[in-house]
DNA sequence: AAGAGTTTGTGAAATTTTTCTGAAAGTTCG
DNA sequence: CGAACTTTCAGAAAAATTTCACAAACTCTT
């Protein structure tokens, strides 16, 4: 209750993966949880669970636990998801770009796709998402994001299109960009950037299969039983 | 030089993106490179570069660097990477199974999707990627895996369907899984699981911008006494 | 209402990960 | 060859993160 230092990146993800957990606890009727039970179902110590939450404000019950209820409204205040946030995908002509301009669980979470763009001629003007708007081209991106409130930017462009790409995203007014693209963004002052690579998670994996595969030696001596989360 | 701990799992996803940034520089031609101008481009450390590398081994050539391609190979057989990984997705018939199952991205880092797998009949029978076959029934996994030698899983699957899909992945005999389904998995001894969501990243970006928007400070010290709705 | 049993919140300890630093090794140039 | 640079390697220090451990707060039972 003392000094609030400033919360790792991992806990606030932590905090999206309690909210989602405790949406389906809600959703199940229970009232009320404890670390301990929070902590066991995702694999993480008690105490992180509760140094998590204190980061942000005393939320518990001593002897009871988390009134389930009003510890996702808490993480939703923190998280800045009681309001809508409006995302554009850049290269939604692409494969993943339509799959995620379709997909129904941002909406759900409160995440709504205004617009879509491409620099490809044979997928401008096309519909792909109803909601979102026939697909715009590259160009248009600074006035659209003024003009739909844009926040978020999705990046499911090829590695070559980056170059072509940068300076529109960077100059956008954009603060958040989530980068599928094989290539890894760098975040600035102005621009926060998540780089998600879906090889690097294949490769990770890769690494344990081979560890798995009774280490064939690179490294003398290792073992080591991983886990990660998201 | 003496002894060789655990690489943590950012060492190894870090490694991940090394590789992917010394293939484009062998692309360019570039022969040397420095933990200076590797980290200066990844924004890292430099010396967190070299303690990466010196994980697995003594890579570099004192006042010189790394040789690009050498580099390049060690890290490929750190990864496991020489031979082809043989992959499968769960959930093809989705519009992210069909993305994935469809990109070509996974090839070139030598990952093979080797079969698509649903459970809605209406897919099933049809075929989605050429390569990778007719989607197959789920009941069919542990079967085709072994056929085909399958090592990874990737589940694009609705939330709802963990339960019908979790015990035949687990029992599918693959090591390791690749989940973009909105729930956590837990890796266990034998089965090493990797959970991508993609909420979770848009639900952090959120957390940024709503740091953005308020000042930089969080919430202040009065964020609540919980009652606890008994 | 007292005692037994829970569970949070938090300072302190432990652990992990990153960064610093300087010696060692290599290169380049005069 | 020697001096001036460069850059890796690795031990030490620093920083960040996780886990421990226990007092405080609350509930429940008798």
């Amino acid at each position: 209750m003392a000094k609030k230092l400033v919360p790792p990146q991992a806990t606030i993800r932590r905090l999206s993966v309690y909210l989602r957990y405790l949406s389906s606890l809600e959703n199940d009727g229970v009232k009320v949880i404890s670390s301990a039970d929070l902590a066991t179902r995702l694999a993480l110590n008690p105490a992180q669970v509760r140094k998590d939450l204190a980061y942000f404000g005393e939320f518990g019950k001593r002897g009871v636990g988390y009134s389930v209820k009003k510890l996702r409204d808490h993480i939703i205040k923190i998280l800045g998801l009681q309001q809508v946030r409006s995302v554009a995908i850049i290269g939604a002509g692409g494969r993943l770009g339509r799959a995620l301009a379709l997909y129904t669980g941002f909406e759900k979470r409160n995440f709504k796709v205004k617009a879509l763009f491409d620099i490809d001629n044979s997928v401008i003007g096309t519909t792909l998402a109803p909601e979102a708007g026939a697909v715009l081209h590259l160009d248009e991106l600074p006035k659209i994001v003024k003009e739909r409130n844009i926040e978020i930017l999705i990046l499911t462009i090829p590695a070559e299109a980056i170059k072509s790409v940068y300076d529109y995203v960077m100059l956008s007014g954009v603060k958040a960009v989530l980068n599928f693209a094989p290539f890894k963004l760098i975040s600035t002052e102005d621009v926060v950037v998540h780089n998600v690579d879906l090889t690097t998670e294949l490769e990770s994996l890769s690494y344990h299969l081979r560890l798995k595969e009774s280490g064939i030696d690179i490294s003398p001596e290792e073992n080591g039983i991983d886990d990660t989360g998201s």
